[in-house]
DNA sequence: ATCCTATACTAACTATCGTTAGTTAGCAGA
DNA sequence: TCTGCTAACTAACGATAGTTAGTATAGGAT
């Protein structure tokens, strides 16, 4: 047995199994999908599919650390292309578009992450919410540098930290490529939402 | 049989069943949640859930259909209470505010709404999906309004009102009674947010 | 007192689930 | 050519799901 739902190495067919499940889960829900209807997606048997994960948990674990370490790897790069002196404002800017770019681009993953990590392990669930936990901690992290350097103001720096994250993730529900916004349109719009929010 | 999972009528204990189910169906979801479960919270047998629901999907759609309802009604009472000049702006807080309170007052329902729709029926789905486009048509007429009276700038009307809405939504995922913020106050905090995001 | 209805129970059925066992075809390297 | 590994297959297992059938009991109405 081989098993290459670990990182690095992947077979063609076990990227086919991620796309398929990776539909699958985020249009029907993790648990109303079945194996059977993975394979036949694919092409082939249910049992087949354990030549490439080890269960059905598996996949969905696959799927969602990917996406939540996608989530904070572009989210970094992002903020790393910013001159070390940038300001609060522009700090928000990256992130926030970075946050759209990712929502609108990765519909199916963010979906994902933000309605089926009920099917993990405990153990599992616990480290995607600590990936999670990163990844919003460093929105907080801005919004206080903001407020601290007096440019933005906010009622509540939780609840504002909160609202733009959110309005972002809704963007993975509804965007798509095809409709008459381009996703750096999109996120001009988000950015200019979030600016207002903190009153810049 | 009598089956009173019609509105209107019901007995105490399908009123167990109703939050005993509501609370498993939000926390756990509905595909992961058995009859069984249900009961045992009961503290009947599942057979016995059969006395007052005519199936599984029967007990989501009478939640999901009475928050949706209950959405939706709250909102117009909330709206109706404006005097018939009232400007965009006094609707947009007015909206908002209810928007907020019911989140904050009715996570689980939310939670059912915003999640767990998938285990309906097509046609009960359909039904859900009008109810939910009736109250999100609301904002957005709002928004409309708003911009056509020249008192809201917003980059796009569609997306602003999408933000608005979803910001809101995700109250229900973490708003806690014994936090640190009333009700009022969470409503005080959001009016802002929008108020700001429209520009007005 | 006697029905009758409502609602609970036990027991079980049928379907389907995730998963395993055992096997076979194909292909790379010696 | 032989060998060994990969990845597909068929078949089936055990568990559990939603649901139904049949039965018992308690309380209200006549």
């Amino acid at each position: 047995m081989s098993i290459d739902s670990s990182p690095g190495m992947s077979s063609a067919t076990a990227d086919d199994i991620r796309r398929a499940a990776l539909r699958l889960f985020a249009t029907g829900g993790y648990e109303a999908t079945t194996m059977r209807e993975i394979a036949a997606a694919v092409g082939i048997r249910a049992a087949s599919l354990y030549n490439h994960f080890g269960s059905k948990e598996d996949i969905l674990w696959d799927l969602t650390s990917t996406a939540l370490e996608d989530l904070n790897s572009e989210s970094e790069a992002s903020m790393a292309k910013l001159s070390p002196d940038a300001t609060p404002t522009e700090k928000l800017h990256a992130f926030v578009r970075a946050h759209i770019a990712y929502h609108a681009n990765n519909g199916e993953q963010a979906t994902l992450v933000n309605m089926q990590m009920g099917g993990l392990t405990k153990s599992h669930h616990r480290k995607s919410v600590a990936l999670r936990d990163r990844y919003e901690s460093r929105m907080r992290s801005i919004m206080q540098e903001g407020v601290a350097a007096g440019v933005f103001h906010v009622p509540d720096e939780r609840v504002a930290s909160f609202a733009i994250l959110q309005m972002g993730v809704a963007v993975s529900g509804w965007y798509r490529p095809e409709g008459n916004l381009s996703v750096p349109q999109l996120c001009d719009v988000y950015e200019t939402l979030a600016n207002r929010m903190v009153a810049a």
